[in-house]
DNA sequence: CTGTTACTTATCCATATGGATAACAATCTG
DNA sequence: CAGATTGTTATCCATATGGATAAGTAACAG
C-alpha cells in the first residue's frame, strides 16, 4: 500500500497523465481518442499510459483493434487519504500551538496583573 | 496554481520526502534531526529538502548555523483538492452509470412483463 | 584563535524519464 | 484480398533524478 504511493505520485507529476485523468472522470475512453490532443507520437503517448497502468490509476482491455481505457477508483482514494491524513495532522498540531499561545498569553497577562511593572 | 502540481505530485513520489513531511506533521525540526535516521550522505539529503521547498511544502529559516524546516499547510491541501475532485467527478459518473443501469433493469422487466416469452 | 558543528557548493556518476522515429502486427472495410 | 486503422515493439537520444565524495564557509565552544 506504501509502496504504491512512489508509482501514484509519480504519476500525477505530469500534466499528460493528470490530464488523461481528467478525461477519464468523464467515462472510458479508446486509446486514440485519448491521445487526440496531445502534441505527442503515439509511442510517447503510450508510455503515459503505461505508467497510469502501473500506478494501478487506470485499467484497460482491448477489443479488436480498440483497447478502452478507465478510471480506477481506489488509488485515488488512497493517495487522497494520505494527503489528508498529513494535513490534518498538521493542523492539529497547529491547533495545539495556538491553544498554548492562548494559555501563555492567560498567564502572561495575569502575571502582568500581579506584577505590573514588569 | 496548476504548474505547481507538478512539482508537488514529483516531490511526494519518493518515501524519503514522504518520511520528511509525516516527521514535520510532528512539529518543526533542523535539518541535522531530520537527516538522522536515513542512511543517506548529507548533501543527497539535502536535495530531497530542497525539492520539498521548490514545491512549497516546506520552509527553513537559518538562525546562527542551524536551519530550522517546518510544513506548509496550503500545498498539501491544494493536493489533496485536486485528487479530491477528482474522486468525486468519478465516483458521480459510476453513481449515473449506476442508475442507468436500474432504469434500463426496470423497463427490461416491464417489457417481460407485456412479453413473458422473451 | 583553534577546533568542531552544521550545513553548502561543486562535481561526478548511473539510471530513469519523456520524447522521437521506424518497423511490425492485428483488425476491420470495401 | 488490398488498404486503412489502431495499436505495439524496438531503438535511440537528451535531460532529469537520486545517489556519492571532496572541499569550502559560517557559527559556536573552549
Amino acid at each position: 500500500m506504501d509502496n504504491n504511493l512512489n508509482a501514484f505520485f509519480a504519476a500525477l507529476s505530469d500534466p499528460t497523465r493528470r490530464a488523461v485523468i481528467e478525461r477519464l472522470t468523464q467515462g472510458p475512453a479508446p486509446v486514440s481518442e485519448l491521445h487526440g490532443g496531445h502534441d505527442m507520437a503515439l509511442p510517447s503517448f503510450l508510455k503515459h499510459l503505461g505508467k497510469l497502468e502501473a500506478a494501478g490509476l487506470v485499467r484497460s482491455e482491448k477489443t479488436g483493434r480498440v483497447r478502452t481505457v478507465h478510471l480506477e477508483a481506489a488509488p485515488l482514494a488512497a493517495a487522497e487519504h494520505w494527503l489528508h491524513r498529513q494535513h490534518r495532522l498538521w493542523e492539529r498540531r497547529l491547533d495545539r500551538l495556538t491553544a498554548l499561545a492562548e494559555t501563555l498569553e492567560k498567564e502572561s497577562d495575569h502575571a502582568r496583573f500581579q506584577d505590573p511593572d514588569a
